[in-house]
DNA sequence: ATCACCATTTAATTCATCCG
DNA sequence: CGGATGAATTAAATGGTGAT
């Protein structure tokens, strides 16, 4: 418990000086350990080393920036802490799943698709083929609103998922079909039902879920985790992924034979 | 068990460059 | 011009090892 303290110490050092250019050396002697010692405790607790947590957070402020005004990617960039923005460009496109001014362009087109979602249709009608993955989920009792889950490569979802859904209210399972062979991380995020744009998008408040361990997927195999919803810890990792694009996408994939049309083309001739 | 140090591998950062 | 990418540098994570 002692040891968590310290995390969050030190992450509470990012956050305050997110602007700033914070070296890991700097940030363990500031908790009083050697780098070495420093970053594996890091990593025991929250999953992921200090730089890409930092890096997390960098994006996260970004994304907030980027969501909220019409701010360039510029200043964005070096409002964040990043000194050229190759940087924060390229971890962007890495940590949230497109590039930064496709995110800013989108956000607008993406709620627009997530309030005509329609639940009903598109995950109860047909019989599955051979489940993959199979996630049960346990949110909080009166707990009301969309569950997103994926299966990703690292435990934390900071890169795109393999696999994800997304859970109208009430509903509690859900399953994957054609997965890839590999090894992943089943993780969710419940966000309570809104009426405000930017919650879909920036997930600081939204209960997180991990399955105890993670899933091996080999050819026709079938595996069931069960997944717990809880509120957020101070030392988790924000959630960087464009969860609504990913289910945009999964819709796109899933009527492919009539919608032809690619939504973020459209998005692009908006905005030119 | 907890921590520090070294050598090696791996990831982040910059700057230059390309694209539209 | 603003925004996105690629190659070369530089910083940091990792595994092994040994001290407290």
């Amino acid at each position: 418990m002692e040891k968590k303290a310290i995390i969050i110490k030190a992450i509470e050092y990012m956050k305050d000086h997110l602007d700033e250019e914070i070296t890991t050396e700097e940030l363990s002697k500031y908790v009083g350990y050697s780098p070495y010692h420093f970053v594996r405790i890091f990593k025991e607790v929250t999953g992921v080393s200090p730089r890409h947590y930092l890096s997390a957070l960098r994006i996260e402020a970004g994304k907030k920036i980027l969501a909220d005004s019409s701010s360039s990617i510029l200043k964005a960039s070096l409002s964040v802490g990043y000194r050229s923005m190759g940087t924060f460009s390229s971890l962007f496109k890495q940590y949230v799943g497109l590039p930064p001014k496709q995110y800013q362009n989108s956000i607008q087109d993406l709620y627009g698709f997530l309030n005509a979602y329609d639940f009903q249709e598109t995950d109860r009608a047909f019989q599955p083929p051979l489940p993959s993955v199979v996630c049960h989920l346990e949110p909080p009792e009166k707990f009301n609103g969309i569950i997103f889950v994926g299966l990703f490569p690292r435990p934390i979802p900071d890169e795109r998922p393999v696999a994800g859904t997304a859970l109208k209210p009430g509903e509690t399972t859900c399953a994957f079909y054609h997965v890839p062979d590999g090894t992943y991380y089943a993780l969710a995020a419940a966000i309570a039902w809104s009426l405000n744009p930017k919650d879909y998008f920036l997930l600081n408040r939204a209960l997180r879920g991990k399955a105890e361990r993670p899933v091996a997927v080999k050819q026709g195999s079938q595996s069931v985790v069960r997944i717990k919803l809880r509120e957020p810890l101070p030392y988790d990792p924000p959630i960087l992924i464009n969860l609504p694009r990913l289910l945009f996408e999964k819709v796109k994939g899933a009527n492919k034979k009539k919608n032809d049309s690619d939504f973020f083309d459209k998005v692009k001739e908006n905005n030119t």
